[in-house]
DNA sequence: AAAAATTAATAGTAATACTATTATATTTGT
DNA sequence: ACAAATATAATAGTATTACTATTAATTTTT
């Protein structure tokens, strides 16, 4: 599975020019999934981001209005490429219970590099989206956002996987609270094992996350 | 249950003077409460909360050393408030499956106000917790202001009804991963239902939040 | 090759998050 | 009671941030 020519589309509204269409704009995606690992999203600016381009900060304001949009399209563009990789890994499987497996698999599971994106480091791109991705809704103007589609594709994989839960417990009331429970908890989970260890049970080489949200949902259902 | 006199004991090194001690520390505090609700996190500042109260920007940094600390201090004074009522309300029980029934209700419920602690108003400051607190452990320098004792309480309250759970089932595996799911869940799930309903199943009235979670740990405990 | 369009860089601005200094009020000791 | 000590508040600053308007340079199109 590699080298396979592939784009992950996110929607023009997004962004103010695409950066996938110039050199510039895959080094502003490549540097800003480094540089907000490494400074912390709110000590993160585009003056620092020009300046370890070697490019001006005006530059980077005709990819993005702000870096907060810059944000909004890291995440679009990690769950659309989730959302592929649940898609492509349970294509094949043909009942609900291993469907439910796999998807949980992959949404809690550390991220591995997927070559296929070259200019993309999805280890990095992960850990922005458990450690920063909240602040992209917990922001005064979600709705406004919402409405304008910002979250449709994180929507989009919440609902995939609702509706495997759906297809294994047809009767169940709550798919898309099950789903996101399990999506957010585990990113706190792996957040709070290397920052807040007292309020997790993670440890080395368990695979305790996965263990426990998969034990939730199958206990959870009939 | 009404004018217990009390008060929340919160760790002095949260602020530079305590706001409980003067009249212009307790503005601070109310007024602060409304305005970060009002405008955001990421909007409110001192010099807009001077304003408000009538007093300087410069007076308020006698008070806080800066917003963060600020929002540190409301969301330690919320959990010692709810551990002091998770004690209160399940001190007179004598099994564990009712005390974490009535945990779950007093974490996942809707807050309503308490006459006890006149100037803070617990039902915005629950809406903070929801929407802002986050904000505060999701931060470059969390493993400083977690050797400081910050989340301290938060763990606290992580750690008491842990407790309920192994008293429960005490054998169970993941007592601290499954408390610290039901509340970041649960105040995910009602910001959802207000501003992401795709991401949620929640019908007015139906309590649903509540029976999800309830559902959820009986399910998972044997 | 000239005109049109795109892109980049310079130089600004308003707002933010503080800080240093000074002025004013309050408390305390004798 | 009253001066000295201490605490508090206000003024006026600064460095940084998050942009924006304008101009310069480059590339593309005809």
């Amino acid at each position: 599975m590699e080298n396979l020519n592939l784009q992950i589309k996110i929607n023009s509204t997004l962004f103010v020019k695409d950066p996938e269409s110039s050199a510039l704009g895959r080094e502003i995606i490549a540097h800003s999934i480094e540089m907000i690992n490494s400074l912390g999203f709110e000590s993160f600016t585009f003056k620092k981001l020009g300046d370890a381009i070697g490019s001006n900060e005006s530059s980077i304001y005709r990819y993005f209005a702000n870096k907060h949009m810059l944000l909004i399209y890291l995440i679009n563009w990690y769950w659309s490429w989730m959302d592929y990789k649940i898609v492509l890994h349970t294509l094949t499987l043909n009942n609900a219970q291993d469907k439910i497996k796999r998807a949980i698999e992959l949404l809690v599971a550390d991220v591995k590099q997927d070559s296929n994106f070259s200019f993309i480091n999805e280890v990095l791109l992960n850990r922005i989206i458990i450690s920063e991705s909240s602040k992209a809704y917990h922001n005064i103007d979600v709705d406004l956002e919402n409405e304008k589609g910002f979250y449709m594709v994180y929507k989009q994989v919440v609902q995939r996987v609702s509706d495997f839960i759906l297809e294994y417990d047809p009767h169940y009331e709550f798919p898309h609270m099950l789903v996101s429970t399990i999506i957010e908890g585990a990113h706190h989970q792996r957040y709070f094992a290397e920052h807040l260890p007292a309020l997790t049970d993670v440890e080395e080489g368990q695979n305790n996350i996965i263990r426990f949200y998969t034990n939730l949902v199958f206990n959870t259902l009939k």
